[in-house]
DNA sequence: GTTAGCACTCGAAAGGGATGAGTGCTAACA
DNA sequence: TGTTAGCACTCATCCCTTTCGAGTGCTAAC
């Protein structure tokens, strides 16, 4: 038998990965005379059906019940993302028409998410999400406070790649207008050039050690400030595509997924987390969300400037067309990537 | 036969009503022993079988097919909600439930209304929406420019109510961050006072009228920010909600109103049309998108400071319980304009 | 005007083949 | 030794029929 990849020989690779792209396409179990006539290895049903049999044994095939097809395992997913799908690439039409829905001359950052989570959506059928640039890795140019009532500002932070984001955060009582904008120059010269996740603990000591009394009211509201800008923000499109796909036409099992979708804890967390490998696919159980146990999450990063500042991906059944997905994300990556470079510069 | 509203004899209303609540319960056609057992009004089926059928040809029921029992019209709904309703109370037990899920420390509107919708969801497990306060129908009392790249400036207006909102807007190329605190402070001199939608008209020709050269820019300016300003937003919650119910056990027609919600264009346009109206209520085929013909939808607005600022509301099935869905608009609307008219100022 | 009685309707649920896709096994073939 | 044809067997699905019962409408009596 000759080995490849240390697991199956070529033949019961050629003849999963048939079988995987014929359940990836119609849901229904798949047997033995359809593999025999869709892959092109002139083989016998029977053939094909002793393969089948020895694929089932090793776990890459399952059988709902004696008569029916087979249908891939969790197992036979990984095995097909890792080495046997056809990383597909998209065709003209599909790259024309991401071309013609990805409008560059938007120039505020939240429309260009919101746009490439619509085509995304689009092109894949399945929910897609997109984190909006992480705010607290990048460099800050600027920090403005804008008095808004008694105890309370704006804070507006500009970094030098543009993007720009604003919280409210509480101040000290009983500042004039003055002192505000005192306080937004002296915030602004501590913070320039720093990022701000980093400038909590490297900029803050330095801070208490140079200025005296103030120093603790100016910490907070610098803390007050990355705590707010790091809230990551997702935009989450077409949850309503999970109920195109048959695993799905049972009501409560659309409704779980609905439901995680809308609160989108689970997302957030699994973008952040993949926040820094180029792209990650996860399958079914590797899920550590027992209601999302049955989709697979595929996300990759966007860049700008060279750096990583995001993430974004797709959620589905575990029967996902993996090969399409990661063909639309890495072209939407490289897309996004280049008109957030130019946006924010 | 002793009129009442014009329309029908008391005993018919209170058929109407007993056949209406039923359904609501149920989503079962209402046969005549139910409503004679449920109603207690000592009649026997029989009599109301002549009373059903006498409200099925003046167009209040409907029958699925001759051995089913009945179901309501739109017509029904619509006496149901104007006459016969008991616009319930809120037990006890919910208003506590509302007070303890509304966080009154929060202090960002946004996080208001998305808790707002949240809990109208949560509580009436139908589709909430709440817009975000009217941003231009505000008095403006600062508006201050933040240069973020070469021709492009982060506006930020705040309201004498102390809401604030920003939006990206183009500058003129080659000006010195010391020219843009002078036109900031210049706009904000201009607009103080004036609300944003009608400083675009009264305040612009003045403007035109003692500056010169650079008018123009400062003009287009104003109206840029004005009109990023008046976007409606809204948060909408609970769409996942409408699974629940078996009118929506269809996963095409499920598809079709979660698309509609997701886009939310239509819900933003029935929150806008109903900015003046204390309450109101579209039955079905009242709501003019026909994507959302089986649907009904309730808003109520929300003031702070004595003015109405907003809108907000429930989409869910024609069948919907109106009695307790007015009841937690009517109390979430005072709680929200409480919090708001605090939070304001 | 109200009600009991009764025949009638018709959808929903339950039962029961027939169908056919698919399997696993065996034996023959190259 | 690997491949294939043949065949008996399995089992979900489809379709048809029957049964069941909730509900109606009508009539006649109270």
């Amino acid at each position: 038998m000759s080995e490849n990849k240390g697991l199956l020989d070529i033949r019961k690779m050629r003849i999963l990965q048939a079988i995987v792209d014929d359940y990836i396409m119609t849901a229904a179990p798949v047997g033995s005379r359809t593999v025999s006539k869709r892959s092109d290895m002139g083989l016998s049903p029977a053939t094909i059906r002793n393969e089948m049999s020895d694929l089932t044994e090793l776990g890459f095939l399952e059988q709902p019940h004696t008569s029916a097809g087979r249908i891939p395992s969790e197992k036979a997913y990984r095995l097909y993302v890792n080495h046997l799908m056809d990383s597909a690439k998209l065709t003209d039409d599909e790259a024309d028409y991401i071309k013609k829905h990805l409008d560059t001359r938007v120039h505020e950052v939240s429309e260009v998410i919101r746009q490439t989570a619509r085509v995304i959506s689009d092109m894949t059928n399945y929910t897609s999400m997109v984190m909006v640039p992480q705010f607290s890795a990048l460099k800050v140019k600027r920090v403005t406070l804008i008095p808004v009532s008694e105890g309370s500002a704006m804070a507006v932070v500009v970094t030098n790649t543009g993007v720009t984001k604003n919280a409210m955060i509480r101040i000290p009582e009983a500042l004039s207008p003055e002192d505000i904008e005192k306080l937004s120059k002296l915030i602004t010269q501590k913070l320039d050039g720093h990022k701000l996740n980093e400038a909590v603990e490297s900029v803050l000591p330095q801070i208490r050690a140079e200025i005296g009394e103030q120093a603790d009211a100016v910490c907070e509201m610098i803390e007050d400030i990355e705590r707010s800008m790091s809230e990551t923000n997702v935009e989450v499109v077409g949850a309503s595509n999970i109920l195109d796909y048959p695993e799905y036409s049972d009501a409560a099992k659309a409704r779980q997924f609905l439901t995680e979708v809308e609160t989108g804890s689970y997302l957030q967390k699994v973008l952040a987390e993949s926040s820094d490998v180029e792209m990650s696919v996860r399958i079914g159980t590797e899920n550590d969300n027992p209601e999302m146990q049955d989709c697979s999450v595929v996300t990759v990063t966007y860049k700008a400037g060279g750096k990583n500042i995001g993430t974004m991906g797709v959620v589905g059944p575990t029967r996902m067309d993996y090969g399409k997905v990661m063909a639309v994300l890495k072209y939407m990556s490289s897309s996004l990537s280049e008109i957030l470079s130019k946006l924010l510069k």
